[in-house]
DNA sequence: TAGATTGTTAATCGATTAACAATC
DNA sequence: TAGATTGTTAATCGATTAACAATC
């Protein structure tokens, strides 16, 4: 059993939220902060923010809360961001493009370093500095500045096929934003970035709950397909 | 108690899955599908694919599976998607305009009707046929349309004040891509899409994890700092 | 010392998994 | 009828919430 100290996932997700919220409170010169305070930023409960960062150790001063540095370089080091984390980015297309220039200038731990595309039209094009190679070239760079991690943003016919060579060549972890559930060996890890999913089930909640499941129910009274029906 | 009806939101997020799983199956023309074949294309058990549908109806047919058009139709239903939901984008930035790009070219069930930026120097650009107007059109356009579905993509400082407008003009849900929690009303759902977020998260996993936690472990012997620390 | 807030244990809640009777 | 697969109930698992002793 390898996993004795497997965290959950939830857990891992709210890091970077309170990343973010002791990123901010530091620049305002903020020294102490409460998990209740916290709280109302992050929207997680205080007993919820307690136990997930208990469960790495003991960051807080009983009676007066989070030193805002001193936890913040520890939120950094658990989540593994201490040194710059390198990334390349699969697909140039509008989302790729988008994502390229969103982490250059946003995200302050991550770094892109190489953006791949099989277009002849867009290889060569610059999004900032980087320059948009074709994919034959990312095996030798995955392995050359040993890239763990990348994303995904090929179409979805392809994104399977980028995923393999990823992984062949070294990758671990995958930010994948392709409509298709990607298979990868034990060990690597897949996040879905699924726009479209996250915009429809949204749409679920845009009107009256109740409304839409009577409505249903009273669907449903129609009747069933036979096992051979096709289309009226 | 007026959620007698109420279904969980992990419930709610796997319905978008099975619907493309679907489309896709009745592109090939495929007629029936068992849960055993919906699971092995999304990743999810067959219970648990079964018993998600089971919260709406009796869909299927024992022995046979489920008819891939009738429950397409169904799940459109539940999810709303059975007319073409208007939506709207703040925010025409990199992230908005591919937003923007993606929906319209890719989201089969989503119109993308208006854009809005308070850039000069992008407003009046068109991104496909659609105009970026200025953020004081808003209003107008969301009530005379009836939108209740929007995407937020400007950045964190300005998020909250496009919210409140939001809300105040009719929109029921919204998906929001800017680093900052949103507060709503209640009855009005907020999803979060968070990049930054995503990646970090996916970090932690890119390197062995028990090799991380035990570095943590030693770390934490080192003295924490009291009260009054700053830097040293 | 009194007040505040953490860290941790116990209780609750909810979601997933397992099992199987129903039935096509 | 026999084989297959659903729909549903019960058992398990995991995550969140509540409570409070520890302690600054």
């Amino acid at each position: 059993m390898p996993n004795r100290n497997n965290i959950s996932k939830s857990v891992i997700k709210r890091l970077p939220v309170y990343l973010r919220i002791l990123d901010k409170l530091i620049r305002r010169e903020v020294e102490m902060v409460s998990s209740k305070e916290l709280s109302n930023e992050s929207g997680f409960t205080a007993e919820q923010i307690r136990k997930d960062l208990a469960y790495f150790g003991a960051f807080g001063t009983r009676g007066a809360g989070y030193n805002t540095m001193f936890l913040r370089e520890k939120i950094i080091k658990i989540i593994g961001l201490d040194s710059r984390t390198d990334t390349i980015v699969f697909g140039a297309g509008n989302l790729g493009t988008a994502l390229t220039r969103y982490n250059l200038t946003k995200n302050p731990y991550v770094n892109v370093v190489a953006v791949f595309d099989n277009d002849p039209k867009i290889i060569g094009r610059k999004i900032h500095s980087i320059e948009i190679l074709p994919i034959n070239r990312a095996p030798k760079i995955i392995q050359e500045r040993d890239i763990k991690v990348c994303l995904i943003s090929v179409p979805a016919a392809a994104a399977q096929g980028i995923a393999d060579l990823a992984v062949e060549n070294g990758i671990k972890a995958i930010l994948n934003f392709a409509p298709v559930k990607l298979s990868v060996p034990e060990g690597v890890h897949v996040h879905n970035a699924d726009l479209t999913i996250e915009l429809q089930s949204l749409i679920y909640y845009s009107s009256a709950e109740e409304e839409r499941l009577s409505r249903i129910e009273k669907d449903n009274k129609d009747k069933k397909p036979s096992k051979s029906f096709t289309h009226e």
